[in-house]
DNA sequence: TAATTTAGGTAACACGGGTTAGTATTAGGG
DNA sequence: CCCTAATACTAACCCGTGTTACCTAAATTA
């Protein structure tokens, strides 16, 4: 538990080891062309560095011009992280991404209470990071997107039905797409009624995106919408196991419900059983997001499979393109693979059998 | 989408448009007593601040002797983090703390696949970090703590059942008094044949500890323990499912199962269920951590509460005086509250209604 | 042989901010 | 009126690295 904290080694230490001066020693260790280092002088460098253990000094290097090799990715809130997997999921992709890169990462929050919302934008103004990636920001936080982007700090908006398009980079999930391919399946099962819980308030933008989904599979089938088939949740399976009571409290009929995300799906299954409502034979029930735990909800959830891999792999292939100033991939909702899942919770199984 | 680029204000800047020196600019704005800088010119020189939105560039301060104001959260994998809501909350709930303190935190992992298990380490060693939080070390990762210790770094390692305790700072929850609180509840409801799945293989420590305390619990009450009752699973509700079914497959008799974690606990309700066992009426469940998805497990979860936040908030405290170089509390395992949540899946309530 | 190239290297500055040692200026004391 | 002390500030150096411009000696060319 002594503390040594003897100084590390410094370039000068390494040129004075091996005979050499700093710039030589600098020349060496970041292979620079064309400047006739010849192969002994090298090997003498190389060695002299390794013997003393040398690293350079992460600020020395970034002050002298170079970049802070970090990036943030800037997330609504920290609590989130335990109780939306497919957040969870995202931010272990991308900082894998991150590292097979080079790159470290930072994690910062947009709308954490206690802090100012804009605390992440002090990063890019201290020069701490290279770039960011942004996941749904929240109104609040969209604000100060803008700013930064217009102050051409690299930057790609991971999200869905982003209004600023165009002024930033972004990429995301075609949610719409994914929760109509959900509201169909039901409709496909026979259902006519079908309520909807979302998984967060409309601040966030995937949320009206998914709505609208709902909204459009609806619509494209002629079927009318009860606006008391519509409820709020936020985020957590407990808040999904409220709103589920509420929507069951006003007393309105419907026959299938489609929750924000699987993790709202486990509380809504909770409010239904408690409400003498079996899964799938009474209440027909699908999620979104396919995290690993929706195969052992009771009963298993139907549910469609983003590509999050593929998203973060584009997120960041974006952000490194931005980074290197290049013009780089511009499409903000390529063509990824949307799976539908279709387990039990749907009903699928019994519609079949019936017939 | 242009990008201005213009670099953003020095303090020099700020100096000129002050009218004063820039050595007095770093005084008005780092508060340094006693050089009595006159209440008036203090005034200009934050105005000129103000006016300019100067932000004082991070790396030159670090270089310039100060700090990094970074620290590192070192985690074994990054994908842990969406099948093992703990270290989601532990990830979130530390990245709170470091922003109350003003800390960036930085994500690393120790034993991620396809990159050498100690670039932890060159965050040490290029001085990017001031610090850092080491979450459960396996054995792979725990060979390069001892090296950064001995440099005399801030270092917290955050876990169970260390070996080189006191080599380091370390802290975490009493694993096996948690565990034995799970198994005696099981013995008490009249359970004598407890199976028990861990939650991953045994490189993780805390891993060793959950073990011990069942076996334990099962010695102090002068229970025998067949070995055919242990089985490993690797983090993931699938893996629980597996191993659940390979316990099944041994044809071993036992009448209740302790899930290394809640995680772990809903693979094995799929298992048994599929195989026709009810959960509780033919097999009693635990879990382990209480996670917010427990109670809306089917049944609900009989679990134990460790105090999340509480351990979080201690392995801060205990960094943070590292960083400022005081003693600070050195406590391995404080008194931390752990509360046993007796929900559905032990049978409690089945043993009550018997008698 | 003188002029030019080339290999092999270095001195010196820049990056932006913290900090020490010191310089004017004024105020107070004898 | 001179000397000390406090007030209000600044010049200059430091942190560790990247990089440009320049230098020297040997080799090649005219």
């Amino acid at each position: 538990m002594t503390s040594s904290l003897k100084s590390p080694p410094t370039s000068s230490e390494v040129a004075r080891r091996a005979g050499v001066s700093r710039t030589t020693v600098s020349f060496v260790l970041n292979n620079v062309r064309d400047q006739g280092i010849s192969e002994a002088t090298r090997e003498k460098v190389l060695a002299a560095a390794r013997d003393i253990g040398y690293e350079p000094n992460a600020a020395a290097r970034t002050l002298a011009g170079g970049a802070t090799g970090t990036v943030a990715l800037v997330i609504p809130k920290a609590a989130h992280l335990y109780v939306d997997v497919f957040l969870a999921q995202l931010v272990a992709c991308i900082n894998e991404e991150c590292h097979r890169h080079g790159l470290k990462m930072l994690i910062e929050s947009s709308d954490d209470e206690g802090r100012e919302p804009g605390a992440f934008v002090d990063l890019v103004r201290s020069r701490s990071i290279d770039g960011l990636i942004v996941v749904n920001p929240s109104a609040a936080g969209r604000q100060y997107l803008t700013r930064i982007a217009d102050a051409g700090i690299p930057m790609v908006v991971l999200g869905t039905g982003l209004p600023d398009m165009g002024r930033y980079h972004t990429t995301g999930n075609d949610t719409s797409v994914a929760a109509k391919m959900l509201v169909n399946h039901l409709i496909g099962l026979g259902h006519t009624q079908i309520a909807f819980v979302n998984f967060a308030q409309p601040e966030y933008l995937a949320v009206n995106e998914r709505e609208r989904g709902w909204r459009e599979a609806m619509a494209d089938n002629g079927l009318p919408i009860d606006p008391a088939w519509c409820a709020y949740a936020d985020i957590s399976a407990a808040s999904g196991y409220r709103a589920t009571q509420e929507l069951l409290a006003r007393k309105v009929p419907f026959t299938a419900l489609f929750a924000g995300n699987d993790t709202i799906a486990f509380g809504a299954v909770k409010a239904l059983k408690e409400a003498n409502l079996r899964v799938p034979e009474d209440i027909a029930l699908v999620g979104y997001d396919d995290i690993p735990m929706a195969e052992f909800a009771t009963p298993p959830l139907t549910t469609v499979r983003t590509d999050t891999i593929g998203l973060c792999r584009d997120a960041m292939a974006m952000l490194l393109a931005l980074l290197r100033r290049e013009p780089g991939p511009e499409v903000p909702y390529p063509e990824r693979p949307v799976e539908l899942v279709v387990r039990e919770s749907c009903g699928a199984q019994l519609v079949k059998a019936k017939n």
